[in-house]
RNA sequence: CGCGGGAUGGAGCAGCCAGGUAGCUCGUCAGGCUCAUAACCUGAAGGUCGUAGGUUCAAAUCCUACUCCCGUAACCA
């Protein structure tokens, strides 16, 4: 089974653009590992632990357990909303997990990989938080915007967190543990070359923080984050399960195959704590996950931020512009790892040039013609006329070039290769001109054998185009009157799904273009 | 300070790891076509690939130095 998963997110708001993408593009390699007929499961949720939580509930006077039901269903409507088909939902708050976590602690506290210790430091009240000197203005003093600093010392649990570095560290160069893209593991490397040999604080005291998970063997403490959020990949995948606990058996998703996680979380949580915390579990190497690390949405060269005003809402744009729109752009346009902008003007000039005036024109007018000239019935293709044959050539190194890249998780390279052929087949139409052919009585089954390689052209490359547009590969088949393609496997993707005699349906355009509303 | 990424025709990107006619999309200009979602096709203009050196028969691609931009700087309990 191959296992994918996501970050879980804090439901303190609405989601937002970078959130969107991340599920829509593990659903994407979800679905593209069914295509190759790999037995595959997905798992997202949220985090609705933790202080930020909290902090929200108060500012908006509700009770943070309320917060996080009605905030979590604004994930799950536009998960829906954008297609997103998880087979596992996450909330931290979900007894099967919080049984979990208790037991993986107490485990831990059993074999001695966890200790309580006394820190003494400043502390803002305001902020409810310790300060380092790094919180200090260049005066080397705490702003005023901290409020009230006090000195004072508090007990923790803490988690020997430096007894694995050193495992860690062969870990990643052995690539027991993946990190993609590789200069993301360059980087989790050169960290680890700096880190000190630091423990890990993994409570807070109950007074100050209670909303978490108390510690099983410490109940004036709740657990703190890590032991909390990450333990979710393994929660919720069935380790330690309760036999009535209707989770997956552990032993048929783990190791994740892919974990997708943001860069803003990759070190140190993903790369360094999660690893070691498995480690001290009992994990060993070979069964250390693999990161696949994606980079962030900006806007105008600007990160998204509330303070600037410009988080781009997904569920606006799916209702403005559909989700198709949405799917492919944020699919298309951003590149393995790397940042990208947001730009609503490429959104639309993606769908409209690619989508409606390529791909879907080439189905449109091919299914058309086959209608107008051909009876709605398919040719044999089998055929040796040379450009035929360079067509057939095209859809292969298409598909070889598409496999490639969605091996590799480049979601965007793979639709470049769709591209591709889709202009080849737009040339070919345009070398034959079959509506100049059929004038010609004699030559109509040549139009016919024409007309049949682009419809096919079009049927391979709705299959190429279902992990990224399900709905929209759909309706591709159906107007080609094939709707068992929607089942089809990578490896039945063989030239010749039409067969000749074969009746097409009606054209209608799949990709409606977008006009923009002209401004005023 | 360190670490990572980036600098390629008007815009956005690929190519660089495995040196050998600089590629894609959009835009611009000129043609063609009419089956099609005012879509499609062809051709053209436009780049000394950040700067300066080096290696090589040959460098966008390798090496060195530098400039500018972006991100990040993990123990924050």
């Amino acid at each position: 089974m191959f296992f994918i998963t996501t970050a879980i997110d804090y439901p303190n708001g609405k989601p937002h653009i970078g959130h969107a993408f991340e599920k829509i593009l593990a659903d994407v390699l979800t679905r593209y590992q069914r295509l190759k007929g790999t037995p595959a499961y997905f798992l997202t949720g949220v985090d609705q632990h933790g202080q930020k939580m909290v902090k929200t509930a108060e500012s908006e006077g509700v009770n943070v357990a309320t917060l996080a039901k009605r905030n979590t269903k604004g994930f799950l409507r536009l998960w829906e909303k954008l297609g997103v088909h998880y087979d596992g939902w996450a909330e931290t708050t979900d007894e099967r997990h919080k049984a979990c976590v208790q037991a993986i602690l107490s485990d831990l506290k059993e074999k001695g990989a966890l200790y309580k210790k006394a820190y003494a430091g400043f502390y803002s009240v305001r902020q409810e938080q310790f300060l380092t000197d790094r919180d200090r203005n260049e005066a080397g003093q705490f702003g005023p915007e901290w409020g009230e600093v006090i000195e004072i010392e508090e007990e923790n649990w803490y988690f020997k967190l430096s007894d694995h570095i050193s495992w860690l560290r062969s870990a990643i160069e052995k690539n027991d543990l993946k990190i993609t893209p590789e200069f993301r593991r360059t980087e989790v490397l050169n960290a680890l070359e700096r880190s000190g040999d630091t423990d890990l604080c993994i409570s807070r005291p109950k007074d100050r923080l209670a909303w978490g998970i108390p510690l099983p063997f410490d109940p004036d403490f709740v657990t703190y984050v890590w032991f909390d959020a990450l333990i979710n990949y393994i929660s919720f995948a069935g380790y330690r399960k309760a036999d009535d606990s209707n989770l997956p058996e552990f032993g048929d998703l783990w190791p994740a195959d892919l974990q997708i996680i943001g860069k803003d979380i990759l070190v140190p949580a993903h790369a360094v704590y999660w690893p070691c915390m498995l480690h001290a579990m009992g994990f060993e190497g070979s069964a250390m996950p693999t990161l696949l690390v994606h980079g962030f949405w900006n806007v105008k060269g600007d990160k998204m931020s509330k303070s600037l005003g410009n988080i781009v809402d997904p569920d606006e744009l799916a209702n403005h512009f559909g989700t198709d729109a949405l799917r492919y752009y944020l699919c298309r346009d951003i590149r393995a790892g790397k940042d990208s902008d947001f730009d609503l003007e490429r959104l639309v000039m993606l769908f409209n040039t690619e989508l409606a005036n390529d791909l879907g024109n080439l189905l449109n007018r091919s299914i058309n013609m086959t209608k107008g000239f051909c009876n709605s019935t398919i040719s044999d293709t089998n055929t040796s006329d040379p450009a035929d044959v360079a067509l057939r050539e095209s859809l292969a190194k298409t598909t070889s070039a598409y496999r490639e890249a969605m091996e590799s998780c480049e979601v965007s390279v793979a639709l470049q290769a769709i591209n591709d052929h889709v202009t080849h087949c737009n040339g070919y139409l345009e070398k034959h001109k079959p509506w100049e052919m059929k004038k010609d009585e004699s030559l109509l089954p040549r139009v016919g054998e024409v007309l049949s390689h682009t419809a096919e052209s079009c049927a391979h490359l709705a299959v190429l185009l279902r992990p990224v547009l399900p709905d929209a590969a759909a309706k591709i088949f159906g107007q080609l009157k094939m709707e068992s393609l929607a089942d089809l496997t990578l490896a039945d993707l063989t030239w010749g799904l039409l067969k000749p005699g074969h009746q097409t349906g009606k054209p209608k355009p799949v990709f409606p273009r977008i006009q923009l509303e002209q401004e005023g």
